[in-house]
RNA sequence: GCGCCGGUCGUAUAGCGGCAAUUACUCUAGGCUGUAAACCUAGCGCCCAUUCGGGCUUCGGAGGUUCGAGUCCUCCCCGGCGCA
């Protein structure tokens, strides 16, 4: 038995049992957890440099297969020296395998689209569509079968097919230090025996993706390979999940698809103890502050989510009271910082009113400065929760942030 | 002086007999959770109504034609161009 690449040791456990403090030690450099993950689609975490991202004490990123595949296309990720080089970030990477967007351009296409379960109706049809005209000719661009997903690329309309054994193979080439297992992702409020349709054939594509990854010992020696368990909101299939995936030999696992958004607690739980207790957990696509305390108290290990950084694009800020809208009229002319006391090297070097008047004026810093400022805001987030469960204060840590962030 | 064109919501526009009146920007509010997103949605004359909706006042000014006028006619004011 050879030493795997991606391995993970536990330093300190939450009184619950479940929630943990511990490293990945990944090719390229350690990651201590719990820890967020910045979202890079495209080999870039938009509107930031690497050299900002350290600076934030950024620990990882995670790129996207299906993106990079398209553009600018695998081979030349690999020429490059994988993703890391190519895009000048020295520290471990991630890619997600591409299930998500069998989702966001299949059934998703053309709706909004949310993690969660929506509390009233369901999904309204149309209710976004980005390309009216792609979305006319095509109705959705991908379409699903147990063998894999057929596609048309949202750029420039031509087709293409997507497998497990595609995806590692793309993502081999991609060289990111952790890769994940080619899965399918439901709608939220989708039928239990849709999910568990989803569900199955995310099995089957696990096995397929770890036979791929472990079967091709030439490209994969540097990288760990992580399955996703799924299931949505409903528990006997998430237990299924968890049970199927942990029979299987992963590095780690993610935790994808939707959720209840009042029963996150319940389904990461489940998972939680079916899961090996000594590998990492990456909860995929969560998640606002308040999330990212259950999560970690259920045991989940690293985040990524895309609201720092596109909350950050379109003008809403993290504050400690909450989130605000920097574009809104009480921020025209506040002469103090985004957010009282943040240290980031946005509100230390700015004004408020600043911010404010680069998205009224479509000044492209105000995304880099606001972006800048919420990934301060969740990377120190999960960086005092890691510390407040070592010095055993995280339910103190919680309560009062929780109490000053509603308020 | 004559001729032609034009004066519509902060700005720029659409409208050529049924109109509180198009579109874009600005503005205001809301949204965004493995990025199809530097984006999306809604509102933007005044008043009333929880909803359907109802009332009032508007398209340079004053008259007129018409069941009905931003739209047609007359005169006036203002701007641009052309000819004297």
């Amino acid at each position: 038995m050879s030493k795997r690449p991606v391995t993970f040791s536990i330093e300190k456990k939450l009184a619950n049992g479940m929630g943990r403090v511990g490293v990945i030690q990944t090719p390229h450099g350690p990651i201590e957890t719990p820890a967020f993950i910045a979202v890079g689609t495209k080999a870039t975490v938009k509107a930031t440099t690497p050299e900002q991202l350290n600076r934030l004490g950024l620990q990882s990123l995670i790129a996207n297969t299906y993106h990079l595949y398209l553009q600018p296309g695998e081979e030349v990720v690999e020429k490059a020296g994988g993703v890391g080089k190519f895009m000048g970030w020295s520290g471990p990477t991630m890619t997600d395998s591409g299930g998500f967007q069998v989702f966001s351009l299949g059934e998703g296409f053309g709706k909004k689209i949310s993690k969660f379960t929506p509390e009233e109706a369901s999904l309204e049809e149309g209710v976004t569509v980005f390309d009216e005209d792609i979305a006319s000719q095509h109705g959705k661009l991908a379409i699903v079968d147990d063998e894999g997903v057929s596609f048309t690329s949202h750029l420039d309309g031509s087709l293409h097919r997507f497998t497990p054994e595609r995806s590692i193979e793309i993502q081999h080439k991609l060289g990111a230090d952790i890769i994940f297992a080619f899965d399918e992702f439901r709608a939220p409020d989708a039928a239990h025996r849709d999910q568990k349709e989803a569900m199955e054939r995310t099995h089957s594509w696990a096995k397929r993706s770890l036979t791929a990854h472990r079967g091709n010992v030439r490209k994969n020696a540097a990288q760990g390979i992580y399955g996703i368990v799924q299931g949505g909101r409903h528990h006997d299939l998430r237990k299924m999940s968890a049970e199927t995936l942990a029979a299987m030999d992963f590095d780690g696992y993610g935790i994808g698809g939707t959720f209840s958004k009042d029963d996150l607690v319940g389904t990461l739980e489940i998972v939680s103890k079916i899961l090996p207790e000594g590998k990492p957990r990456h909860l995929l696509g969560i998640g606002e502050p308040e999330d990212l305390f259950i999560a970690v108290a259920a045991g989940m290990d690293t985040f990524d989510c895309v609201a720092p950084t596109r909350m950050g694009r379109t003008g809403q800020i993290y504050t400690k009271g909450g989130k605000r809208d920097v574009t809104s009229t009480i921020y025209r002319t506040n002469s103090g910082p985004l957010d009282d006391g943040c240290a980031c090297e946005t509100c230390i070097t700015y004004t408020a009113a600043y911010v404010s008047h680069l998205f009224r004026a479509k000044e492209m810093l105000g995304a880099t400065l606001a972006s800048i400022h919420n990934l301060h805001f969740i990377i120190s987030l999960l960086r005092n929760i890691r510390h407040s469960i070592l010095e055993g204060t995280f339910e103190q840590f919680r309560d009062e942030f929780a109490r000053v962030y509603r308020s």
